[in-house]
RNA sequence: GGCGUGGUAGCCAAGUGGUAAGGCAAGGCUCUGCAAAAGCUUCACUCGUCGGUUCGAUUCCGACCCACGCCUCCA
C-alpha cells in the first residue's frame, strides 16, 4: 500500500507515488539554521519527515532524501561574530550538535546533506540565470531581487491574494516594512543575492553583482536541482515556511528552470505549542533536547511525544504528554515482550527483525499499517497498535511479531532504546548490601527490621522493589 | 483586515450518516507480610452553541461563539 498526505499545494489527500515508477522518490527537506541548539518545535518537524520516509521505505518504495545545512544566513554571521569565531567552525560546531541529537532520536541520516556555503556557485548561477530571463533585477547596493510581478502563479502554494500583497506596506504589526531600503521595485520582491554590508565582516563571496552573499530562499532551490533534478517528488517544512520561503522557491525554480512546481507534493508540518503557548525564548518555554534529556526523559520518550499527534494537527508539547508517552513506551514494552516469550523470541532477535522489507497484509497490525499509510495517521496507528496487543483472541504469530517490528521501523520507535528502569547492578556498593541484609530480614520474617532498612535505603535515594524471588533497585 | 486550522471524557487523541478507537490519569477486585509491580476490571446516553436537511447527525448545510496559526527571511 502506497502511502498518501494531504498536498498543500492541491489542498487534497494524494497518494504517493515516483513520478517515474520503479525510480528513488525524491524528497527535499529544509533542514536547521545552525547557530545554536535545535529545539524540539525543529525536532517535531524533522521526526515527522522522518515518519513519512521511513513508512514509504517500508511500503517497498526507494526512497532519496535530501536536507540541506543552512550555515550563512544574518544570525549565523552576527553569533559567529560575537564569538569571535570563523563563520565555518561556528556553524560546524552546531552542525556536530544537530546530528547527535538526529542520532539519539533515532532519525535517519539523508542521502545527501548539502551544505549552502559549499554551493555559492550553484545559487549564483540561478540567480544570474534569472536575472537573464527579466525575472531578476540587481539593485545600486549590489544586491538582486526577485520580481514578482513577472511570475503569474505567485502566491499558488500558500493561497495568497497577491492583488492585495502588492499594495501592502504595512504587517500584522502595523509597522511600515521597509520598502526603500533595498530599493525594491516593491514591497514583495525578495532577495536573491544580499550585496555587501560591513556587518558581515569577512563572510562574502565573489559574485556578478559584487561581493556579497546567498538571500536565503535560492538556496535550497539551488540544492534541490542539483542533487534532485530540475523536478523532484516532494518538498518539506515546517508550516511556517509555506510562505514565504517555499512560495518563493517555487517562482524562483519555476522561472530558472521551467518547470511547473519544482515538487509535485508540498507537505508541510503543524507547529509545536508549549503549555498551551507558542514557543519562545521570551517566555522561556523553549526546550532543548538537552534540556529534556537534564529533567529525566529520554530522547525516545521525546521522539515519541514528537509523533504522537497527528502532523497536520498543532501539537501542544507538555511535560504530563511526555509522562504519558513514558508510560505509553512501558506499557508497548510489557506487552511486547510477553508476545516474544510465547514465541521464545528475545529482544535482540525482535530488535533484528526491525527493517523496512516487512509485510503486513494479514497480520493482526494490517490496520494499524493502513492507517500510517492514511495521511501518516499516527495517532491512529498507535491506537490500532494497542488495540491488536491487546486482543488476547488472537494469539500473536512470527509474522504479527515480524509486522510490528515493522511498524517500529516505519515510526522510528526503537522500543527497547530505553532501559526498563536502572536495575540493581548500577546502585553502589553500599545501597546494594543494605537492600541484600533488607532482604535476608525479609526471609527471616522479621518485617520490622527489613521495613526500617527500606526505608534507610529510601532516605539514600533508592526505593526497593521486591520481584517474585528477589528484589531490584531504583533510584528514587 | 486577508487566508487557514481546530473545538470529542480529568488530560492527550482517532473516528463514522445509524447511536463514540486508543494512550495517560483515576476507581474497584485479585495477588503476594506491607509497599511497589503484575493480572483482571470500571470509566463520554455524548462529540463548542443554535438552527436546518434526514427515518436518524458528533459526522452534511447555515449562522454564531471560542482558541490557535500564517500574512517577508521563525520548523
Amino acid at each position: 500500500m502506497n502511502p498518501s498526505i494531504f498536498n498543500t499545494l492541491t489542498r487534497k489527500k494524494e497518494t504517493l507515488r515516483p513520478e517515474q515508477a520503479n525510480e528513488a522518490f525524491k524528497i527535499y527537506c529544509c533542514g536547521p539554521t545552525v547557530y545554536g541548539p535545535a529545539h524540539i518545535g525543529n525536532f517535531r518537524t524533522f521526526c515527522v519527515q522522518d515518519v513519512l520516509r521511513r513508512t514509504l521505505e517500508a511500503s517497498g518504495v526507494k526512497v532519496t532524501y535530501v536536507r540541506n545545512i543552512t550555515d550563512v544566513d544574518d544570525k549565523t554571521i552576527r553569533e559567529s561574530m560575537k564569538l569571535g569565531m570563523t563563520l565555518k567552525d561556528f556553524t560546524r560546531k552546531w552542525e556536530d550538535k544537530f546530528h547527535k541529537d538526529c542520532d539519539a532520536l533515532n532519525m535517519l541520516t539523508p542521502s545527501v546533506e548539502p551544505r549552502a556555503t559549499e554551493h555559492i556557485a550553484e545559487q549564483i548561477a540561478m540567480v544570474e540565470q534569472l536575472v537573464k530571463s527579466h525575472h531578476a533585477y540587481p539593485t545600486a547596493d549590489g544586491s538582486v531581487y526577485f520580481k514578482i510581478s513577472s511570475y503569474a502563479d505567485y502566491g499558488k502554494l500558500s493561497g495568497l491574494d497577491t492583488s492585495a500583497l502588492k499594495t501592502q506596506n504595512v504587517n500584522s504589526a502595523g509597522d511600515l516594512n521597509s520598502a526603500d531600503e533595498y530599493e525594491r521595485e516593491n514591497v514583495s520582491d525578495f532577495a536573491l543575492w544580499k550585496g555587501y554590508k560591513p556587518s558581515d565582516g569577512e563572510n562574502f563571496w565573489e559574485s556578478p553583482w559584487g561581493k556579497g552573499r546567498p538571500g536565503w530562499h535560492i538556496e535550497c532551490s539551488a540544492m534541490a536541482a542539483k542533487y534532485l533534478g530540475e523536478s523532484f517528488d516532494l518538498h518539506g517544512g515546517g508550516i511556517d515556511l509555506c510562505f514565504p520561503h517555499h512560495e518563493n522557491e517555487i517562482a524562483q525554480s519555476a522561472c530558472s528552470l521551467n518547470v511547473k512546481s519544482p515538487a509535485r507534493y508540498w507537505f508541510h508540518s503543524a507547529h509545536l505549542m508549549v503549555e498551551g503557548q507558542k514557543m519562545s525564548k521570551s517566555l522561556g518555554n523553549l526546550y532543548t533536547l538537552d534540556d529534556l534529556i537534564a529533567k529525566g526523559y529520554t530522547p525516545m520518550q521525546v521522539r515519541f511525544t514528537l509523533i504522537a499527534g497527528h502532523y497536520k494537527q498543532q501539537l501542544n508539547f507538555t511535560f504530563k504528554g511526555l509522562e504519558d508517552a513514558k508510560s505509553a513506551i512501558f506499557k508497548l514494552q510489557k506487552s511486547l515482550l510477553q508476545i516474544l516469550e510465547n514465541l521464545k523470541l528475545t529482544k535482540e532477535d525482535f530488535s533484528e527483525m526491525i527493517s523496512k522489507d516487512v509485510k503486513f497484509d494479514g497480520t493482526v497490525f494490517e490496520s494499524a499499517w493502513n492507517a500510517l499509510c492514511d495521511d501518516l495517521n499516527v495517532p491512529k496507528t498507535l491506537g490500532e497498535i494497542f488495540t491488536a496487543l491487546a486482543d488476547k483472541s488472537a494469539p500473536k504469530t512470527l509474522e504479527d511479531v515480524k509486522a510490528l517490528a515493522g511498524l517500529m521501523y516505519a515510526l522510528g520507535l526503537d522500543i527497547f532504546a530505553d532501559k526498563q528502569e536502572a536495575s540493581s547492578e548500577s546502585a553502589p556498593e553500599e545501597i546494594r548490601a543494605l537492600a541484600q541484609s533488607r532482604w535476608q530480614a525479609k526471609k527471616d520474617k522479621n518485617f520490622k527490621l527489613a521495613d526500617e532498612i527500606r526505608a534507610q535505603i529510601g532516605a539514600l535515594g533508592w526505593t526497593v522493589l521486591d520481584t517474585k524471588d528477589g528484589f531490584d533497585l531504583k533510584k528514587s
